[in-house]
DNA sequence: GTCTATACAGGGATAGAC
DNA sequence: GTCTATCCCTGTATAGAC
C-alpha cells in the first residue's frame, strides 16, 4: 500500500505515514517529514496546502487501496460461509502486508482529524451488508440489525491484527478458529 | 468515574480528561487546562511534574476505577452463561456512564504515550480467563487460545460503545442479542 | 498554594532566489 | 520544483512575588 514512490508527492505521503505509525502524530512534524524524505520543509507546501490536508490525503488513499486489494482477491460465487471466510482473510492479509498503514489508520481514526471521515473499512460495508442479507434470506444468519453483526466482524479482526503487530504469532489454525468463531456469532 | 472534584489535583485531572475526549490530545494544551479549571498555568506544575505525567495518572486511575466499578457489580455464582452476561453488562454500563472517560481511554491507547502501559481492560483479563477456563473444563466453551476468545469479548463491546457515543441508540434486545452473539462465538 | 510574568524551544507556514 | 532563510505564533515549563 502507498508503495509507489515514483513521485515526490507519494514519497512525502509514505514518509508521513511511516512516521505517524512509528512515532505518532505529535512527533510527525514538518521538520521530521522533510528529514525523512530528504526534502526541504518548504517543498512540502508545494505538494500539500498543509499538514492536515496531507494526513487526510494519506487516509483517503489508504482506504481506497485496502478496498481495491481486498476486492481483487474476492472471487464471486461459493457458499455463504466461504464468502465470509474470504472477506475476512482478504482484509487480514491486506493490513498484515503493510503494518505501518494499518497503524496509521488506527491512529488517524482516533484523532480529531478523522472528524466526519468514515471508518477505514467503510468500503466493505456493502460487501458485509450483502453477505448478511443473503444469509438472512437463506435462514443461515441471525435476523439481527446490521450494526450488531458488524461489531463481530471487523473489531475482533482488528484486535487480532493489533496483537500480531505487537509480536504475537498466530498459527494457521488460530486464524481458522477466529473465522469460525466470527461465523458462529452470526449463524443461527 | 474521576468524579471526586474535592481536590485541585482531581479537578485538573477531570478537566484534562474532558478536553482530551472532546478536542483531542493536540488541543489539550496547558493553557486550555488552566482555562477549564480556572487555575493559572503555573499552578498545574505544583500538582504534576508535566503533561505526560498528568495524562498517565489519568489513565491509571481510569483503569482502576473501571475495574472497581465492574467488580462491585459482579455477583459470584450463577451459570457460566450468566457470569458471561454479567461481565459484559458490567463493562458496558461502566463505560456508558462516563463517555468522556471511555473516549479518553481509546485515544490514550492509540497514542504513543501508552507505551508499555497495559490495555484499559487488563484488569478484567483474569476474570475473562477464569470464565474461559471454567467453560473449557465444563466442555461448554471452545478449547481455543485465550487470545482468540478475548478478541470476541471486548472488541465488539467497545465497537458498540463507540457507536452509542456517536449517537446510535441500542435497544435492550440489541444488547441482549450482542451478548448472545458473543457467547455463540465462544460456545462449542 | 496560587498567581503573574517570562524565558525558551519548536512548529507551521511563507518569501523569494535559484 | 526545490532550497534557504526567516517570520510569527503557540506551547511547555520555570522564577519569584504574594
Amino acid at each position: 500500500m502507498l508503495d509507489d514512490l515514483s513521485t515526490t508527492r507519494n514519497r512525502i505521503m509514505r514518509a508521513a505515514l511511516d512516521l505517524v505509525a512509528t512515532e505518532g502524530f505529535a512527533a510527525t512534524t514538518t521538520a521530521a517529514i522533510a528529514r525523512q524524505t530528504g526534502l526541504a520543509e518548504g517543498t512540502l507546501y508545494r505538494h500539500f496546502p498543509g499538514k492536515d490536508a496531507l494526513f487526510l490525503a494519506i487516509y483517503r488513499q489508504l482506504k481506497q487501496e485496502v478496498f481495491e486489494t481486498v476486492q481483487a482477491k474476492t472471487v464471486p460465487g461459493g457458499s455463504l460461509r466461504d464468502r465470509f471466510g474470504q472477506l475476512w482473510m482478504g482484509v487480514w492479509h491486506a493490513y498484515l502486508s503493510d503494518p505501518a498503514a494499518f497503524t496509521y489508520g488506527q491512529r488517524f481514526a482516533e484523532s480529531p482529524l478523522s472528524g466526519s471521515e468514515g471508518a477505514a473499512h467503510e468500503g466493505f460495508h456493502q460487501h458485509v451488508t450483502d453477505l448478511m442479507q443473503d444469509g438472512k434470506d437463506a435462514g443461515l444468519i441471525k435476523p439481527l440489525p446490521g450494526a450488531v453483526l458488524r461489531a463481530f466482524f471487523f473489531p475482533p479482526l482488528v484486535s487480532m491484527l493489533k496483537q500480531a503487530l505487537a509480536g504475537h504469532v498466530w498459527s494457521g489454525s488460530d486464524i481458522d478458529a477466529a473465522i469460525e468463531a466470527a461465523w458462529d456469532s452470526w449463524a443461527v
